[in-house]
RNA sequence: GGCCCCAUCGUCUAGAGGCCUAGGACACCGGGUUUUCAUCCCGGCAACCGGGGUUCGAGUCCCCGUGGGGUCACCA
């Protein structure tokens, strides 16, 4: 394989979404397998929907997914600057250039008129292409549309023939000449189009590897074209088969728990999250369990697909488990850390606190899930309310056999060794002397010190709770119950 | 609607003409382990969109149909 340089190029519009995320991720492959190198543009020449704090948070979800770039915003390097709008006069110089050319033209229609034309192609049933004049406005004319209050854009004189383009996904595909028109380049703004700034961009930063979605096949022919008329050499192309929800739509940026963040702050793993989106139209054989140095070894281009895939949550919670079952410790509490540092919650930052809890809740699928099963620990002991279904069915069934145990139990722990082992085998031995099922005991305690069924087990449940704490819990349990709140 | 692309279990997919009685993983269902949940173990259900060809032989090649998606912006 030749090194590959590949970019990805996002617009900052928001966090990064997994879409965007398994472009950047492929191309990042591509270019480390290839041994070359991988780049990190920002295309923001769309000053309307500019936002300044997108370009950090794409910069923070990257970085968290572990995929580092040799080039660009941050990293800098010999080709930049690396933000479209710190590059106009690059562009203006290279639209130019096409003016003098006679390749495009100064256009002066108002976004009316232009909606009017379209509004009767749409009538007679055909598709709107913008009408090229007979002679191209001179930049006099430009000057004077400008004077008038015209909008004046630049639009590329398209040369009329087919494109095939080779993409090493999808083969062959060839755009008929019929199909295409004369799109703008140069916004009444004076910034360039995505077309223009992405091809001259790519171009001047040495870019020979353009790999990104699908969407963009349909218009590889206006860059392959823009490309040709600028005298610059075309690079290869993969396009990558789309991400769709689970209705068959679309990803769209504006579902919000789509986004790589959200699942950062939702308790996934940054190497679950990076698995799972490198099989999303890519895949070798049957394995399916790579670690992102794994990846960059196996990755190859032929083992991209051609049809969209659906995003799969349900699959990618048993990555998420499979990868925290595989992580060690130091790893874990790290994510931990990071998790907790991006919710609202009540427990402590004391790592051997958090270590403790990693280690009890061993076959956690997300850390929201220790969250979900220990907050509680942390809480006030008079601040939880008790699961109506679980008293019932623990504490008051049987006549109050529950709560029986409970009464029956309280006064013995004050004796008991206060450790997970200790109490673990004093329950069991409890339970057999009065031939009960461990169940019989252990639920009734849960339910008290918890409020729920759900909790790590019981010894160290109480263990990390501690004798005083445990002690309060149950009498409130039982107070609870006689006043039958 | 024009153009482009795609089509194997519910989902991600393996499959590059005989290896397919179509394989794996997730989900689901059933069972087991366990003090609850999660984990873990065992078993099961489940697909080649339809129709024509080509071929001794097609999930694999070709054509048509159907279905799905993308794209047709002074957004990227």
């Amino acid at each position: 394989m030749d090194k590959l340089k590949t970019r990805f190029a996002p617009s900052p519009t928001g966090h990064l979404h997994v879409g965007g995320a398994r472009t950047a991720l492929f191309n990042y492959l591509l270019a480390r397998k290839s041994g070359g190198s991988f780049l990190l543009r920002i295309e923001d020449t769309d000053r309307a929907r500019h936002d300044e704090t997108a370009v950090a948070k794409i910069v923070d979800d990257l970085r968290w997914l572990g995929i580092e770039w040799d080039e660009g915003i941050e990293v800098g390097g010999d080709s930049g600057p690396y933000r479209q709008s710190e590059r106009l006069e690059i562009y203006t110089e290279h639209i130019q250039r096409l003016l003098d050319a006679g390749s495009a033209y100064y256009a002066f229609d108002t976004p009316e008129e232009l909606g009017a034309m379209r509004q009767e192609a749409v009538q007679r049933k055909e598709t709107f292409r913008y009408v090229r004049p007979e002679s191209f406005p001179t930049a006099d004319d430009a000057e004077k549309a400008v004077a008038d209050g015209r909008p004046v854009v630049v639009r590329f004189a398209c040369p009329q023939k087919d494109v095939t383009i080779r993409d090493d996904a999808f083969g062959e595909v060839t755009m008929p000449a019929g199909q295409m028109d004369d799109f703008i380049i140069r916004k009444a703004d004076g910034w360039p189009t995505y077309h223009l700034a992405n091809v001259v961009d790519d171009a001047l930063m040495g870019v020979n590897y353009v790999c990104r979605g699908q969407e963009f096949l349909g218009q590889t022919w206006r860059h392959v074209l823009l490309r040709e008329a600028l005298g610059m050499d075309e690079p290869r192309y993969c396009h990558l088969p789309l991400i769709m929800d689970m209705q068959g739509r679309k990803l769209s940026k504006r579902d919000g728990d789509v986004e790589v963040h959200s699942f950062r702050a939702a308790g996934y793993l940054p190497e679950a999250l990076v698995n799972f989106i490198a099989l999303l139209g890519w895949k070798s054989g049957d394995r399916e369990k790579y670690t992102l140095a794994e990846l960059v070894e196996a990755f190859t281009p032929s083992g991209i697909g051609k049809s969209n895939a659906k995003f799969d949550r349900d699959k990618l919670i048993a990555f998420n488990t499979d990868a925290a079952a595989e992580a060690d410790a130091d790893r874990l509490l790290a994510g931990l850390k990071d998790y907790l540092s991006l919710n609202e919650t009540n427990l402590p930052d004391d790592e051997d606190v958090l270590r403790r809890l990693l280690r009890m809740n061993r076959g956690f699928r997300t850390f929201a899930d220790i969250l979900g099963k220990c907050g509680v620990l942390f809480a006030a002991d008079d601040s939880y309310g008790f699961d109506p279904k679980a008293v019932k069915k623990v504490l008051e069934k049987n006549d109050g056999a529950g709560y029986a145990v409970l009464s029956a139990i309280r006064p013995l722990l004050a004796e008991v060794d206060w450790t997970a082992e200790a109490l673990e085998k004093w329950l069991k031995e409890y339970c057999q002397a009065g031939s009960l099922g461990m169940g019989k005991v252990a639920q009734p305690l849960r339910v008290a010190v918890t409020g729920t069924r759900i909790s790590p087990p019981i010894g160290e449940t109480l263990e990390l709770l501690g004798r005083e704490r445990t002690l309060t819990r149950i009498e409130r349990c039982l107070r609870q119950g006689v006043s039958g709140v």
